[in-house]
DNA sequence: TACAATACTGAACATATATTCAGTATTATA
DNA sequence: TATAATACTGAATATATGTTCAGTATTGTA
């Protein structure tokens, strides 16, 4: 209406109307990035087209192009959103556990249950083992198992300066810790909530009685 | 050259005759089968194109439709084939070792050199993982896994009964073992042979302390 | 030799699907 | 208000690839 009042605010006003820009970018990159998590999660990563994540969001194919720079970089966002999200409740989690075994425990819980609750798991494994994908993007993946095992390197390390395990070989350990989880996340694909739970449980029994200290 | 003596010997020339069929399908199917699990294991099984292994064999592509019902079934029929391998050459083997622990030991030495040097458990992975199979396919897979749990049942259902280990839910050991193999292969990826051998006994070792029997 | 069954060819079919791009609409800037 | 930058459209592109099928060649049968 005024449009002194526009320039006697200046800068204020600038930021309001470039965050307009930027606003309809994040929800649009949100709207987008939360139907093809469910469609991926759903349907894995190949079976889901570009086609299908039109319908679900109403926005076209260029603007998906626009704002990812491809299927595969649109998987990515999606995987490196959800380690931040794993990041994020963690740290909160984990305060409320006192010992390093404690945390093993509702690490391999929360596992179970946020994989079944976010099978967005399966699409992943089906895209990390798929070989057709661009060099930059296995090298991202790389740096992702090298992240999670780092994670499990550091959890015990701290159980080994506490004196809860023995173990000599701790990135072989994290390694194996990994493969467990990992090899269990197959599994309970096949379970419900309680089996999987048991299952995550034992598994979590035989690998700490393993690496336990030993009376001798 | 005499026809009388085609008569003369009978049935014998006949099945001479209908070998030189069975022979032929055979030795295609073979040269077939052979080309597949070469490229599905370099290439993984979506990347592989009937195509390729066209170009491969050198035979048509409707040939490959006439030995095999399509590229689910041809791939279903390596997945067999392979496990058929597996149980001749594990019979032969476990007679070596004389505990489950030795025999445990054994099968994890035995997956991880397998596993390197028969990389199809890629291609597995990703057709396991993959969502969209036909209905018997998925059935037919569901046994498949069904029966590696219960080799792993048997095994350690032997150690019980010999005393070696205290286990009391057999069935969920067994899958943790097999979803411990199952990860720890996806690790070996990244490994070289030693390394994955590695890998594969420290993992034996941890499960088996977890599972010992206890001294009070 | 005539007929039947089996083994095989290869081009055509059907279709799916990632990606681009010329053009339009909306918003920011001066 | 004019210009620039950004957000978006959707049809066209490019192409890959599983599967079929009409027809041919080889082998078995009587």
């Amino acid at each position: 209406m005024d449009f002194h009042l526009k320039e006697s605010i200046g800068q204020k006003v600038v930021n309001f109307c470039v965050n307009k820009k930027k606003q309809q970018t994040e929800q649009t990159k949100k709207k987008i990035a939360d139907s093809a998590r469910s469609l991926f999660a759903q349907k894995g990563y190949k079976a889901t087209s570009i086609e299908d994540i039109v319908k679900a969001t109403g926005c076209s194919a260029g603007n998906i192009y626009y704002h990812f720079k491809n299927k595969e970089g649109l998987f990515l966002y999606l995987l490196e959103d959800w380690n931040r999200e794993w990041d994020k409740t963690w740290l909160a989690k984990e305060k409320l556990y006192a010992t390093t075994t404690e945390k093993l425990y509702g690490m391999a819980e929360y596992l179970a249950l946020d994989q079944l609750s976010h099978p967005l798991t399966k699409a992943a494994d089906e895209f990390f083992n798929n070989s057709e994908k661009a060099p930059e993007v296995e090298e991202r993946i790389n740096e992702m198992v090298k992240g999670y095992i780092d994670f499990n390197r550091q959890l015990l390390q701290r159980g080994i300066d506490h004196d809860e395990f023995e173990i000599a070989n701790v990135t072989g350990l994290a390694i194996i810790l990994d493969g467990l989880m990992l090899g269990l996340n197959q599994h309970s694909r096949r379970m419900d909530r309680e089996e999987a739970l048991a299952a995550y449980r034992l598994a979590m029994d035989v690998f700490l009685l393993g690496i336990a200290k030993r009376t001798r």
